[in-house]
Parts: structure tokens; C-alpha cells; sequence
DNA sequence: ACCTGAACACCGTTCAAGT
DNA sequence: ACCTGAACACCGTTCAAGT
């Protein structure tokens, strides 16, 4: 025996040895890259240059795979400081929210893959750190504890629902769909012709189109309203 | 030729004959009872008696197959009034949420489902009709056409967000999962040992667990609030 | 017109065998 | 310890042939 510590080989006939973290991160840029569909046991074998059975030995199945990838996105986020002064807090908080949103729409699919696989978006201790740092800043604001609990729960439902259900469509248009159609307003599914029976949908139509960063603005600004509603309530 | 229209046989081999609608609402209630994963061609067909291939005179592809599905799912809400008087819109607004909710807990997966055959969720004539009623409401209650858009969207949204990434979880528990966790509060993966650094997490975990009704009610309530303030501001 | 059964190109996962 | 290649039981979808 060496009096050394034995140290794993990085490297294995000329390719990086692979670890559970490295095959997470593989399966995330793999995720970014090719979407969702794309991904599978095969796929991602072949990008790293090893055989299917190989990933077995790193993770214990799919799902097991999409979570590790989901912990990996997750640790990847630094928030931006929240600043709980009474003259701060709403911006403070629209910025963390644009920031957040921003960021799962750098990788279209992981939501959904997660929820599909019945992955829990959550558990790494950098991501325990923002959600600590979201609750203490809700309490700042004056929430009760309870309420700044929820309020931070919700926060990332409106956000994470956001992308899944507005952006994600749009920034990886499924290919049976019109691009226009994405971009009309209201959305093709919306228009009618009866426009006796349905005239508060016919007045629409006649709008300006909103953008996406619009309608994230008006979901966080109601949000933002209603919390300042509860606290002066409590 | 028979003077008579000819009228299609409603029978074919003692098994009543298909159609795109028959094969939708199979789908749909397949779905409820087994879940989304167990959802395929070959099991549909199964449980209809027929071959795989037979679905596909019905519909084109498994894709449509979900779309028909989840446009007879909305086809059968029947959403409770809207009454926008002064006193009476938000207790109205809160019992339309909750009924909402309901129905899609009626059918676990089938947003899931949805988003990850790119599905939009819409377009059936019903839906219309409730999607043009709750915009007149908010119209009506003082929003701004745009904002009572806007507000409509949003409404689907919260609601729908919620019973994805709150009640279906719960309601269909994954095999995988600690029941028991799924009642705990904090959730598993935010309970944490370094009390010190996360001090807020850890006065959390120290609170009366939520149920889900509770965090239900309170997103709704701060919703409907943020949209009287702003109803306000405008 | 509508069906069946076989087939194709894929999956996730496992087994037996290599080094 | 970690890999490969073949195999199993599935998918969605299509083809050729039946009635």
C-alpha cells in the first residue's frame, strides 16, 4: 500500500471519467441543446461516448437522471439581493422575479420533464438558501410568518407557471404550430366569429397585442399589490 | 338508392362503432382511471376491443388523440355564475377559483399530459364562452379591457399552476414517494439541519401545518386583491 | 370503409460476459 | 469497478392485406 491516498483515475481510454454530477450536467446541456423529447437513456450515452447500460452505474433510472439534472439547474441560480425598505420592496421583488423566470427560461423543458417524471423541483442547499432568503424578505415586509411561507411558495408557482405555460411554448415552438400564431393576439384558439354571443372576447381582439414581458408584468404587479393589501390587513 | 338518407351503423361487430369523439372520451376517461403514463395507443385500444391501428382512422396521432381528450375535459365544466356587485365579486371570484380547481382535480395528468404533447389547452366553444364570461366580469368589476384580458389569463393560470404543481402531486401520490411527506410541512426537501444559517426556514418548520385548501385560498385571496388595488390605481 | 396482424424503428432496463 | 453487446418487454406508427 501507498502511504498516498489512492486517488480515483479522471480519466478512463481518453475519456473524462464519468461521476453522478458530470452525467447530471450532461443530461441539462443535452436538455438546453435538443429539448425534452430528445432526451433519453441512448441519446445521452451516445454524447458522452459510452454505452446505455453505462449510465446505470451513475444514476438509477430516468427519473433518477432528470433529477439530478434538476438539482444541478437549480444550484446554477444566484439570485439578486432583495431589499425589504418600505421604498424598495416592490421593485426589489419584480427584479427577483424577472431574474428567477429568466432563468428557468434558459432551459425550456426542465419543468415540464420534471413534473411528467414526478420529480420535486427542489432539495439543493443552494436553493434553500433564496427560499430562506425570499421568506425572511416577505416577514421584513411584514407578512406573518405563516403568510411569508406561502407568499414564497407562491412566488415560485407564478413564476415556474409563467414560463411553462407562456414562454416555454414560444421559445421552442412545437412544430405543428403556425410561429405567427404564437405571436397573435388573442391567441387563434380565442377567436370566434360569433362575436354577438361573445363581445367581451370580440373587444379584445381589438387591442393592442400585449407582449409576454407585459403580461409577466401585470401577474407579479397584481401579486405584488395583493401582498401589500394582506400586510396592511394582518 | 333508398329514398331514406342512409344512416351510418351505430354497431359493428356487436361493439359500438368509433368515432373521433368516442375515442376522445375513452382516452379521457382512461386517463382518470389509470393515469397519464399508463395512457398509450395499445392500452386505449385494448380497452376499446380494437387494434392499435384502428385508433388511427380517428385520430392522427397520439398528439391529437390528448388534444381531443383534453378538449372534451373543458368541454364539461359549467363554470358557477359571476355576480360583479360591489359586495358580492370577490366571494364570487373565489367560488368560481374553487370549482375551477375542482374539475381539473377531476382528471389528474391531463394538464401534464397537455404540456408535454405541446397541447394547448383550449379552443373548445365552451371554454370560449366562459373564457368571454369572466372577462365581462372583470370588465365589470372595473378592470381596464386590457387588464380584465390580462386578469382572465392569469386566473386560468393560478389555478391551473396550482392543482399541477400542488394537488396533483397529492392526489395521484408517485409510487416512489413517502406518503406521509406529502402531508409534512415544510415539504421533505426543505427541512434542513443548519438552523443557523437558515433561520426563517427553521421558524417555518415550527408553524401549524397549511393544507393545501389553506395555500388555495390564500393565492386566490391575494390575487383578488392585487386586482382591486389596481382596479383602483387606474 | 374499416379492420387486423406483422413489421419498423425506437424506448427503458436488465442480463451475462468481458477487462 | 466499470464497461459492452445482446436481449426483453414495451412504445408510436406504418404497411400490406383482408372483409
Amino acid at each position: 500500500m501507498s502511504g498516498t491516498t489512492r486517488r480515483r483515475p479522471t480519466h478512463r481510454k481518453g475519456r473524462a471519467t464519468l461521476t453522478r454530477e458530470s452525467v447530471g450536467e450532461a443530461a441539462l446541456a443535452y436538455l438546453g441543446e435538443h429539448g425534452a423529447a430528445a432526451l433519453t437513456m441512448r441519446s445521452l450515452a451516445a454524447e458522452l461516448g459510452v454505452s446505455a447500460r453505462a449510465l446505470y452505474n451513475y444514476v438509477d433510472d430516468r427519473r433518477d437522471l432528470v433529477a439530478v439534472a434538476a438539482g444541478i439547474f437549480q444550484a446554477g441560480w444566484r439570485p439578486p439581493r432583495l431589499d425589504p425598505a418600505p421604498g424598495a420592496w416592490r421593485a426589489s421583488l419584480g427584479a427577483f422575479c424577472a431574474d428567477l423566470r429568466a432563468h428557468y427560461r434558459r432551459h425550456p423543458g426542465m419543468t415540464t420533464l420534471a413534473l411528467s417524471e414526478n420529480v420535486t423541483m427542489a432539495g439543493h442547499p443552494v436553493m434553500l438558501r433564496n427560499v430562506d432568503a425570499l421568506i425572511g424578505f416577505y416577514a421584513a415586509v411584514g407578512l406573518t410568518p405563516a403568510d411569508a411561507y406561502r407568499a414564497c411558495m407562491e412566488t415560485v408557482r407564478l413564476v415556474v407557471g409563467f414560463v411553462e405555460f407562456e414562454d416555454a411554448p414560444r421559445d421552442r415552438p412545437p412544430a405543428h404550430l403556425d410561429p405567427g400564431d404564437l405571436q397573435a393576439h388573442p391567441p387563434p384558439w380565442l377567436r370566434t366569429d360569433e362575436d354577438d354571443a361573445l363581445s367581451h372576447l370580440a373587444a379584445v381582439a381589438e387591442l393592442a397585442p400585449d407582449s409576454a414581458d407585459t403580461r409577466f408584468a401585470f401577474a407579479v404587479e397584481v401579486f405584488t399589490e395583493g401582498l401589500a393589501a394582506r400586510r396592511r390587513s394582518a
